[in-house]
DNA sequence: CCTCGCTTAGTTTTT
DNA sequence: CTAAGCGAGG
C-alpha cells in the first residue's frame, strides 16, 4: 500500500503548511505527523525518523490550535522514551510540557490512580513492588500458607501471576483446568488479599486497576475519553493484551457491537523489530488495531536516515525470512558503503581477541570514538571473555544492563524504611529492614511476629505488640524506632528525613564497619542527591507541580483557547477525589486533581517506576558493550555482532516455541540496523558454555545475508563439519566462496589459496591421528582426529582425566610427546 | 549471626 | 565454568 495514494498531503487548510517545525521532514513522515481524523498505524522502520514524527506532531497539533497540552497523551515503553520525547518537544515549542500525559504505561497509570485511589479503591499513599519486592512478598504468602516451593517454586507463581494480569485477568476469570492451577488461581487470590491489606501494588496492578477504573466508572472513563483527543503510541509492537484493552477504554465505547470513538489513537510501530514476544508483547496488536478500529489510514516509514545500503540490503534480505510480516523495505540514499565484514574464529577466545585488535584499529586509524563502537551479543554470558580481552588491552568499555541505581541492597533497605514511615502496614518493607542491620531479631521472631499477624488479621507492624518476651522487646524497639523517625521528621525536608533515617536506622554505622561498605556509603549519599534533584529539580516538578489554567492556556500557541478541542486541565471535575492537604510537608500538588501529595511518597513512586541507569559506569569514551535486547533504540558508528552460531543466535531455547525461530531473526534485524557505518559479524567454531568446549554450527542468519554486501575477511565454509558430515545446517551449500570478488585480502596470506579438500591438506602442526600430546591444562592425551587447515585446524583429543575435546591447534598450544 | 561449602542452573527485560 | 542461593555448622 502506498501511504501517498491514501493521503494528499495537508491540503492547508489551516494556512499550516509552512510552519518551520515541520520543515525537513520527507513526504511520509509529514503525512504522518499531520494526520487528521481517526486512528492511523504508522509503520517506522528502524532509524526512519519515529521519534521525530512523533514530537513533530505533538507540536503540531499544539502549534496549530489542534489540541491543548491536557488533551494530548502519548504512551511509551521506556522512561528513556518518554524523556527523549519530552526532552525534543521542549526543543521544539516554548510550551511547559506538565500538563501533558507523556510517560510510560505505568507511568501514566499511576498517575491515574493516585487522582482516583478512592474510586480504584487504593489508599492514597499505595506504594508500588518491583518485580523483587513481588517475589519476595510471594516468598512470604508461600511460607505462610505453606506451599510445597518443590511444587510450586514462589517464581513460577510470580509468573503466573503477571501473566494473569498482562492478560487482565482476575483470579475469578482464570480458568483453572486441574488441580495444580486451581492451586495457583487460590494463591492468586490470596495475593490479591494480601497486597490490598498491606496497600501495595505491583507494576502489573498498576496497569489492571487502571484499566479497571476506566472500564467500571463511566464518569472517569468519559473524562478521560473527552480529555484525550490525540493520543500516541510509541513501540506499538510490544504492547500486551492488557496494554491494548487500557488503550481502547479512553479511545472509545462499544455501542451495540460498534467500537464508537471520538478520539484520534496513532500507533506507532514496527513488526519486525517485536523483540519481547516473550514477556507477553502481542504483536497481533497492531492488526487487532487495524480492525477494531478500523484503521484506514496506514503509513509506512520506510526511508532509512542511520545506515548505509549494504547494511540495509542485509538487514531487508534477512527478515525477509520471516512470514507474518505487515511488510516493509528499507531503503537509503546513502549508498551503499563499507561491506558487511565477516569473520569466522577458531574459538571464542580467538574471536574476542580478534574484536579488540580491530576495535583498537578502528580507534587509532580511523579515527573512530570508543563510544561510537559497540558489540552486541545475544546473552550476557558472552560479554566476560570479550570484557577480559578488552581489559588486557587496556581498551576502556562499558557494559550495560548491570544492576540499576534503585534495585542495589543498601538502596531497597535504606528505601524500605522510607516506606515504613508512609505505611507501616507494608510488610515487605517491614521483612526486609526489621533485621537490617543486625539487631537480634532473628528467623524464629519474625516467624512468631507473622503467626501473630495472620492470626489478628493484620500487619506485621500492628503484631508486635502482641509478641511478648524477650524477643517482643527487640521488635517493640524496632517499632518505636521508625515510630520516633516518623514523628521527628514530621514537616522535615525529604533530604533531611533520609539524611535522618539513615544514622537512626543504623545504615551507615552498619556500612562503616563492614568491608566494602564504603561504596554503599557513597550510595546512599547518592540517594540523598537524587532525592534532592528530585524535589529541586524537573524530576519531580514536571510531573507533578500543578499548572495554574491561565499559565496553560498561555503557553499554548495562538487560538488553543478558543479550539474545538480545548479540554484544558479541569481540577473542578467533579469526578475526581477530593483533595486531602498534608499541612506538614510542602506542598507537592498533583496537577489533575490539585492534591497535594506528599514528596516522601513522590520519591518512592518514582525510585519504584524509575529504577536509573542500568549501566556500570558512566563518564569516559568507551567501548559499549551490551544485548541486543538492550541496543534496541540506539545506533552507533561501528557495530559488532558476535557469537553468529546456531544454539546462541538463534538461541536453541527460542527454538522451541512458536514462531520463536522468527523472533530470533528479528532480533538479528535489530541488531544490523543499530550500525551507521560499519558492521562486523563473527562466528565462533567452537565456545566454552557451561564448562565444556562446545562446537556449534555457524549461524544460519549468515547464510541468510546477501553475498553482494558482504566481505568475508575469513574463508567462507560450507558449513562447519562438514567434513564429519555432521553437524552442518543445510543452507551453506553452494553458498559461495568469496575468493573472486577480491575480498579476502586482509586476511592472512595463508588463506588466499584455493581452498583445499578438508581431510587432504598437509598439518603443518605436525599433529597426526593417533599421536600422544600434551596440554597444558589438560596434560596428556591422545589424538582420535585431526581436520582443517591453518587457523581452522583442530584435533579431537582424549584426555584420560578431562574426557574427548576439540582443540583448535591455532590456540591450543599442543606438543607432541 | 555469619561463613563456608555444596548444589544447581545457566536467554532476552521494562515497568 | 561460575555465580547465586541455600543449608549446616561454628
Amino acid at each position: 500500500m502506498d501511504s501517498n495514494d491514501l493521503f494528499a498531503l495537508p491540503s492547508d487548510a489551516g494556512g499550516d503548511g509552512h510552519l518551520p517545525l515541520l520543515n525537513g521532514l520527507n513526504d511520509e513522515q509529514l503525512a504522518a505527523a499531520t494526520l487528521e481524523g481517526g486512528h492511523a498505524l504508522i509503520l517506522a522502520g528502524a532509524g526512519s525518523g519515529k521519534t521525530r514524527v512523533l514530537t513533530t506532531r505533538i507540536a503540531w497539533l499544539l502549534q496549530t490550535g489542534r489540541a491543548t497540552p491536557g488533551g494530548i497523551l502519548a504512551v511509551t515503553f521506556t522512561n528513556k522514551a518518554a524523556k527523549e520525547m519530552l526532552t525534543r518537544l521542549s526543543a521544539m515549542l516554548p510550551i511547559n510540557v506538565r500538563g501533558m500525559w507523556i510517560g510510560t504505561f505505568h507511568g501514566l497509570c499511576n498517575r491515574m490512580l493516585r487522582a482516583h485511589y478512592k474510586s480504584a479503591n487504593l489508599p492514597q499513599t499505595f506504594q508500588i513492588l518491583d518485580t523483587q519486592d513481588q517475589l519476595s512478598a510471594i516468598k512470604r504468602l508461600c511460607k505462610q500458607f505453606q506451599v510445597d516451593e518443590e511444587a510450586l517454586p514462589p517464581k513460577q507463581l510470580q509468573y503466573f501471576i503477571s501473566g494473569c494480569k498482562e492478560e487482565g485477568l482476575r483470579p475469578s476469570d482464570v480458568q483453572a483446568r486441574d488441580m495444580a492451577e486451581r492451586k495457583k488461581v487460590e494463591l492468586y487470590q490470596l495475593y490479591e488479599d494480601q497486597c490490598l491489606r498491606e496497600g501495595v501494588v505491583d507494576f502489573g496492578e498498576l496497569m489492571l486497576r487502571s484499566y479497571e477504573l476506566l472500564r467500571d466508572n463511566a464518569p472517569i472513563r468519559q473524562h478521560y475519553q473527552h480529555r484525550f483527543r490525540h493520543m500516541l503510541v510509541d513501540e506499538f509492537q510490544d504492547t500486551n493484551r492488557l496494554q491494548y484493552l487500557w488503550l481502547k477504554q479512553l479511545a472509545g465505547e462499544m455501542v451495540g457491537g460498534q467500537f464508537q470513538s471520538h478520539s484520534s489513537v496513532i500507533a506507532v510501530g514496527d513488526d519486525d523489530q517485536s523483540i519481547y514476544a516473550f514477556r507477553g508483547a502481542r504483536v497481533g496488536n497492531m492488526q487487532d488495531f487495524v480492525r477494531e478500529f478500523e484503521v484506514r489510514q496506514q503509513i509506512k516509514l520506510e526511508q532509512n536516515y542511520r545506515s548505509y545500503s549494504n547494511i540495509l540490503d542485509s538487514a531487508n534480505a534477512l527478515i525477509s525470512h520471516n512470514s507474518n510480516r505487515l511488510g516493509k523495505n528499507l531503503r537509503t540514499d546513502q549508498g551503499p558503503g563499507e561491506p558487511v565484514r565477516v569473520s569466522e574464529s577458531a574459538t571464542d577466545m580467538a574471536e574476542a581477541q580478534w574484536m579488540v585488535e580491530e576495535i583498537k584499529s578502528l580507534i587509532k586509524s580511523d579515527g573512530f570514538a570508543r563510544s561510537e563502537i559497540a558489540v552486541l551479543y545475544r546473552s550476557n554470558a558472552q560479554s566476560r571473555i570479550l570484557e577480559t580481552s578488552l581489559f588486557n588491552a587496556g581498551v576502556p568499555y562499558r557494559v550495560y544492563g548491570g544492576l540499576r541505581f534503585f534495585e542495589r541492597a543498601e538502596i531497597k533497605h535504606a528505601l524500605a524504611y522510607l516506606r515504613l514511615l508512609e505505611n507501616p502496614h507494608d510488610d515487605t518493607s517491614f521483612m526486609r529492614v526489621v533485621n537490617f542491620p543486625p539487631r537480634g531479631i532473628g528467623a524464629r521472631t519474625t516467624e512468631q511476629l507473622q503467626e501473630g499477624a495472620q492470626a489478628a488479621g493484620c500487619s506485621l507492624y500492628d503484631a508486635v505488640t502482641a509478641v511478648a518476651g524477650k524477643a517482643g522487646t527487640k521488635l517493640q524497639s524496632f517499632v518505636a524506632m521508625i515510630d520516633v523517625l516518623r514523628e521527628e521528621t514530621q514537616g522535615k525536608t525529604l533530604r533531611e528525613t533520609i539524611e535522618r533515617m539513615l544514622v537512626v536506622s543504623g545504615l551507615i554505622e552498619h556500612y562503616q564497619t563492614e568491608k566494602e561498605g564504603a561504596d554503599r556509603i557513597d550510595n546512599l549519599g547518592e540517594l540523598v542527591t537524587a532525592a534532592e534533584s528530585f524535589v529541586t529539580q524537573e524530576g519531580f516538578g514536571r510531573d507533578a507541580v500543578a499548572i495554574p489554567l491561565d499559565e496553560q492556556q498561555a503557553m499554548g500557541v495562538p487560538g488553543s483557547g478558543q479550539s474545538p478541542v480545548s479540554q484544558g486541565l479541569d481540577p473542578d471535575a467533579p469526578l475526581l477525589d477530593t483533595p486531602l492537604p498534608d499541612a506538614a510537608n510542602p506542598a507537592i500538588v498533583n496537577p489533575d486533581t490539585g492534591e497535594t501529595l506528599s514528596p516522601l511518597v513522590a520519591f518512592l513512586t518514582h525510585a519504584a517506576l524509575e529504577a536509573g541507569d542500568n549501566q556500570a559506569q558512566g563518564g569516559q569514551d568507551a567501548v559499549q558493550m551490551m544485548t541486543v535486547h538492550a541496543s534496541k533504540g540506539l545506533e552507533f558508528d561501528v557495530v559488532f555482532i558476535g557469537g553468529l552460531e546456531e544454539g546462541l543466535f538463534p538461541h536453541e531455547n527460542a527454538m522451541t516455541d512458536t514462531g520463536g525461530l522468527e523472533e530470533e531473526r528479528r532480533l538479528m534485524y535489530v541488531a544490523i540496523t543499530r550500525a551507521r557505518k560499519r558492521l562486523y559479524l563473527s562466528t565462533s567454531q567452537t565456545r566454552m558454555l557451561h564448562g565444556t568446549t562446545r562446537y556449534n554450527v555457524r549461524s544460519r542468519f549468515l547464510d541468510e545475508l546477501p553475498e553482494t554486501a558482504l566481505k568475508w575477511l575469513t574463508p567462507r565454509h560450507s558449513g562447519f563439519g562438514s567434513g564429519m558430515g555432521s553437524l552442518a545446517y543445510g543452507g551453506g551449500g553452494g553458498g559461495g566462496r568469496s575468493s573472486g570478488g577480491g575480498y579476502g585480502d586482509s586476511a592472512p596470506s595463508m588463506w588466499g589459496k584455493t581452498p583445499v579438500p578438508v581431510q587432504k591438506a598437509e598439518p603443518a602442526h605436525g599433529i597426526k591421528k593417533g599421536a600422544n600430546v600434551f596440554h597444558n591444562k589438560f596434560g596428556e592425551g591422545k589424538v582420535l582426529a585431526v581436520e582443517g587447515t591453518g587457523d581452522d585446524a583442530r584435533a579431537q583429543v582424549n584426555f584420560p582425566r578431562h574426557g574427548t575435546k576439540w582443540l583448535a591447534l591455532s590456540v591450543a598450544k599442543l606438543t607432541v610427546v
